[in-house]
DNA sequence: TCCGTCATATGACAAGGTGTCATTATAAAC
DNA sequence: GTTTATAATGACACCTTGTCATATGACGGA
């Protein structure tokens, strides 16, 4: 998180810094950006930038906490729409935020993000219990909020720890997939995002129901 | 890929860089990881270096493929054994996997790897038809050896680009598990392979067969 | 033996990034 | 006006990367 100062800094100072960090993070891939840009953008001078933040990184989250906002909105509405049946409102969760992900105003900054987010951050963003990230909206938030709102009675899993890991598989199984969006349209052979929703559709459909064949099914 | 000179160096040389190579990206993450270090490891001049190798990524991949030839065996074998009974072999698969990367003498080097790898170099491990990835033992191999392997009449689908998303969504599933596991350790909360087992089996068998209640299975 | 050529070897260098620190500037408090 | 805490600043030391002009060496003629 950023210092203590950053907070007590003017309004405009604050919002010229996070304008260039946004531009910044949205004009390439978290390793191929540098502080050096943004305190050129944003008319900062160097030892300044280090009486705000740690480094890269802790702007660059900070950033990202405060753009992701709406997405938790979305869902906490979505999961009370359907009254907790999970894969109904995954769906409809996914659909819409793919959407907003690839046609919405921050799209070069959430490719960036996608594309290059690596699995440790992945498992943060699905629910880590880091001290680190347990200020308000974290990522905490929307597993501790899907774990209480969750409708079980429907779901042949009941333990907490159990309903944790299902969290984790989808959150996980929403960003591969996004990712795969991104991959391939970096690779130049661009997917659509009708198809994208099929293939998410259908891996949560799987997760629901198993893909096992009728005549070997149940255990 | 490494260019022709690297390949027509003297055995002894190629060697030395390999496995000053190793070191170095066991050491740390790849973006920790500098050029500088391996060549002073390796006793090579920096302008060699990139008589060889065009940056840190060529050489860093070269490596991997090199030290996963092993698992791609394993792989097959497994399926073989099981008759291209998918669940069953993918439970084996992992865990002879898991123990192997977290127990075995390259485990410092795959903590590296599975802990920073992005969703992009995942995406192309599932399975990527680009160009570049086609030599051999390639991750596309191991995707297609899939492909052809399992038996589909255990299964509620059929198509190859269902199968093939399949595919991909348990690799992807068996490297975010891994994850997982080197992120707990990170953070200080390790748990223990036998667990992390657990885990892999439980998704496993919840895309087998679903997670939905009984009661409202089937659509 | 001398020469030209092709592949390889080398290390100095330019360009650019990061984090620190001694020094100033500001402003509120007494 | 002086003290004190906070913030601003930019020069610096240190590291990396990729390039390039130059040096070395082997080999096949002439």
């Amino acid at each position: 998180m950023p210092k203590e100062t950053f907070f007590r800094l003017p309004k405009a100072k604050q919002q010229r810094l996070m304008d260039a960090a946004y531009q910044e993070f949205a004009r390439a891939p978290f390793n191929e950006t540098s502080i050096s840009n943004i305190i050129k953008h944003a008319g900062i001078p160097r030892g300044s930038y280090y009486q705000y933040f740690d480094d890269k990184s802790d702007l660059y989250f900070y950033l990202l906490k405060t753009v992701r906002q709406r997405t938790v909105l979305t869902l906490q509405q979505v999961m009370t729409k359907h009254h907790g049946d999970l894969f109904p409102a995954m769906s409809e969760f996914f659909g819409k935020t793919i959407t907003a992900l690839v046609h919405g105003p921050h799209a070069a900054l959430y490719r960036n993000v996608f594309l290059h987010m690596d699995f440790h951050s992945a498992a943060k963003m699905a629910g880590s219990k880091a001290p680190f990230l347990k200020p308000p909206h974290g990522h905490q938030e929307i597993h501790d909020f899907l774990l209480t709102s969750i409708d079980r009675s429907r779901l042949r899993i009941r333990a907490d720890d159990e309903v944790s890991l299902l969290i984790r598989q989808i959150v996980g199984m929403f960003i591969q997939t996004i990712a795969y969006y991104y991959s391939n349209q970096a690779e130049g052979k661009p997917i659509t995002v009708a198809e994208l929703k099929r293939r998410g559709d259908q891996l949560l459909d799987w997760l629901q129901f198993g893909v096992s064949n009728d005549d070997h099914n149940h255990h």
